[in-house]
DNA sequence: GGGCCGATCAAG
DNA sequence: TTGATCGGCCCA
C-alpha cells in the first residue's frame, strides 16, 4: 500500500462542517447510468433555523427526513414540476445540512450522457447547472436516500483524480437564493468551462 | 382543500 | 424574457 499524501476519508469531511465539506466535493467524481462527472460547481446549505434558503429551515418533513440522517447520503427533490437536483447530506445526525450538486465535467461515459440529452451541443453543457447534471446521469427520485460512499450504490461517489488547491476554488452567492446574499456559499473551479451561469434571484412583481 | 411558488431549463 | 409544469408547504 502506497503512502502518498491522501486527503482524510471523504465520509469524515462530510459530517464536518458544511462548507468545508462543499469545498472537498470540487474535484471529486460522480458516477451514475454509465457517467462520471468531476465536480466543478457546489453550494452549501445550513440546517434548521439556520439557513432560509435551506430545505430543512423549517424543521423535518417527509421530503427532507434524509437530511437530518448521517452525512454521505442523497438528498435528491423534484423541483419546478420537472427537474431533479442532488444533494450530498452532510453533518452530523440531527443537523440537516447538505451540498447541492450544482456541475460538473462529464469525464466518462460522454456517449450515454448525450443520449440523455440529445439536445446539446457542446460537451461543456452536458452537466452545466444541477438538474442538467441530475439528467447527464439518469438521477431521478429513485436514488433518494441512497449511500454515496456504498461501492454497491447505483450513484457512487468517489476520490477524484487530485485535490482541487483552495487558491484554485472561487466563492461567491448563491444561484437562485432570495436572501443572504452576504453568504458567499457557491464554490466552484475557477475558470472551468462547465460551471453554470450565475442567476440572481429575481421576486416576482406583486401587483 | 386551495393557492402560491420554487436551490431550473430551453427556446424565442 | 418567458412558458412549461407539479409537488411541497402554508394557511384557512
Amino acid at each position: 500500500m502506497g503512502h502518498a499524501a491522501r486527503r482524510p476519508a471523504l465520509r469524515s469531511v462530510l459530517a464536518g462542517d458544511v462548507e468545508d465539506a462543499a469545498r472537498s466535493l470540487l474535484g471529486r467524481t460522480l458516477s451514475a447510468g454509465g457517467v462520471t462527472v468531476r465536480l466543478t460547481e457546489v453550494e452549501a446549505y445550513a440546517g434548521t433555523g439556520e439557513d432560509p434558503a435551506s430545505h430543512a429551515h423549517r424543521g423535518q418533513t417527509t421530503r427532507n427526513a434524509i437530511m437530518f440522517g448521517p452525512a454521505g447520503f442523497a438528498y435528491v427533490y423534484f423541483t419546478y414540476g420537472m427537474h431533479w437536483c442532488m444533494n450530498v447530506v452532510t453533518g452530523t445526525p440531527g443537523v440537516a445540512s447538505a451540498v447541492l450538486l450544482r456541475a460538473g465535467e462529464v469525464v466518462s461515459g460522454v456517449d450515454a450522457a448525450r443520449a440523455r440529452r440529445p439536445a446539446v451541443r457542446r460537451d461543456v453543457d452536458l452537466a452545466r447547472g444541477p438538474a442538467r447534471l441530475c439528467s447527464a446521469l439518469g438521477i431521478d427520485r429513485s436514488a433518494y436516500g441512497l449511500d454515496l460512499l456504498d461501492r454497491a450504490s447505483p450513484v457512487r461517489l468517489s476520490g477524484g483524480p487530485s485535490p482541487v488547491p483552495p487558491d484554485a476554488i472561487a466563492a461567491g452567492p448563491r444561484v437562485g437564493v432570495t436572501g443572504a446574499h452576504d453568504l458567499e456559499w457557491r464554490f466552484w473551479i475557477a475558470g472551468d468551462p462547465t460551471v453554470s451561469a450565475y442567476r440572481r434571484h429575481v421576486p416576482k412583481a406583486r401587483i
